[in-house]
DNA sequence: ACCTGAACACCGTTCAAGT
DNA sequence: ACCTGAACACCGTTCAAGT
């Protein structure tokens, strides 16, 4: 009860606002009674607890494909959507590390995509790492400057304008010609972002595949 | 030159050390006479100033392979590296979007390591953009728990034996049944984690590869 | 014994008082 | 005019004073 209120004040005012004292008048309660309740004896307890608390939404609840690259596909895909509405979770994953039931259950269902995979077990762990690193990544660089948070929407916006100035300025400098080649395909609509994601992701996916084929005892090209 | 010192204090005692009090107290100036000086109205924009600091460590000083698919493995390798050294990077990465000049240098360089690529400029993007986004993915799960900052090597330490028994209660209810059998194999070790890393960057630039070999207007296998 | 509010040591930022 | 220290509104955490 509690780590949901902390999760949606995270969401919606973000990870900064989000303090053992706010937390508390949310709920209409004393400032310390957080303390006492709970076994929340730091605010990285809390911050635990809130991690793990996303990794439920991980889940995928209908099961997941039998082809195991479906399957990963399918997770990766969950994974950039719950981590796309909870953009705080990836400032806090770097020193948090996934160890709570949801986190484990998350493990264990990404683990069961590759369960089918003849292959050796370090593999399966190298697999199964690269495509939670990759999705992981997108989450960290794709936050949404459009999205519903967007601080003070006026000071952001102005602040996007300013930095968009300011990189012509540089730009006209000759400094940089393949970024100046580049201009309109800077992915910065949402719909960019994530044809990016399933394009990357499809390139992981087939060479992965590719390579495990050509390694593997038997080929399991399934 | 105060930026620096930032850097090092965050390298040192991790990112919430930052403080403004803290960067001027190590300069031996006064609190406040940060805010007079370099242009620096509100800690955010120090932020920028040190993402864009530890961006201009992202430069291959060498230059680049010829071929496009080993200078973005060398500049993928390179990004680890430096973003292994400033773990707190990735925290601030999500908020304060690469924008400085020493930000565009890294873009350029990127760009130009598939500039002889002939295909579309919304693929190379793509190209450029999957092998950033998995570097950094590395980056944000690949903290390293045994690394010289590790606060507190004695509370942390017995953190992390905490967390170990904790899990065992949790595979030993036999709710994770392919975790329990990965066992071992699960990446502690810095090195591990490089052997993944570099065999999943393989994978995704293979595949991307083999990808745009099919699709290119001229094959460009090169 | 247990909960809880005042208190402590910090923080970012402001702003008026000095030079 | 410009720098700067006290002041303000917060924060996490402690701890003694209440029930």
């Amino acid at each position: 009860v509690i780590v949901a209120t902390a999760v949606s004040l995270a969401d919606s005012e973000g990870l900064e606002a989000v303090s053992i004292r706010r937390v508390a008048a949310a709920l209409d309660a004393r400032p310390m009674s957080i303390y006492s309740f709970a076994a929340i004896d730091r605010k990285e307890e809390l911050m635990d607890l809130m991690v793990d608390d996303v990794c439920a939404e991980l889940l995928l609840p209908e099961g997941l494909p039998q082809h195991w690259r479906d399957a990963l596909h399918a997770v990766a895909v969950r994974t950039r959507a719950v981590l796309v509405r909870h953009p705080w979770w990836i400032e806090l994953i770097g020193r948090h590390t996934l160890v709570g039931p949801n986190g484990m259950r998350y493990r264990e269902q990404t683990l069961a995509a590759v369960a089918d995979l003849e292959i050796d077990v370090s593999l399966k762990m190298a697999l199964v790492t690269a495509v939670e690193t990759y999705t992981v990544g997108q989450a960290a660089l794709a936050v949404d400057t459009t999205g519903p948070v967007a601080r003070q929407s006026r000071s952001c916006q102005d602040q996007r304008q300013a930095d968009r100035s300011y990189q012509q300025t540089l730009i006209s400098t000759g400094e940089f010609p393949h970024l100046a080649r580049i201009g309109s395909a800077w992915p910065e609509a949402p719909a960019d972002r994530e044809r990016f994601f399933l394009l990357g992701l499809d390139w992981l996916l087939s060479g992965a595949k590719a390579a495990l084929a050509d390694s593997g005892r038997r080929p399991s090209t399934r």
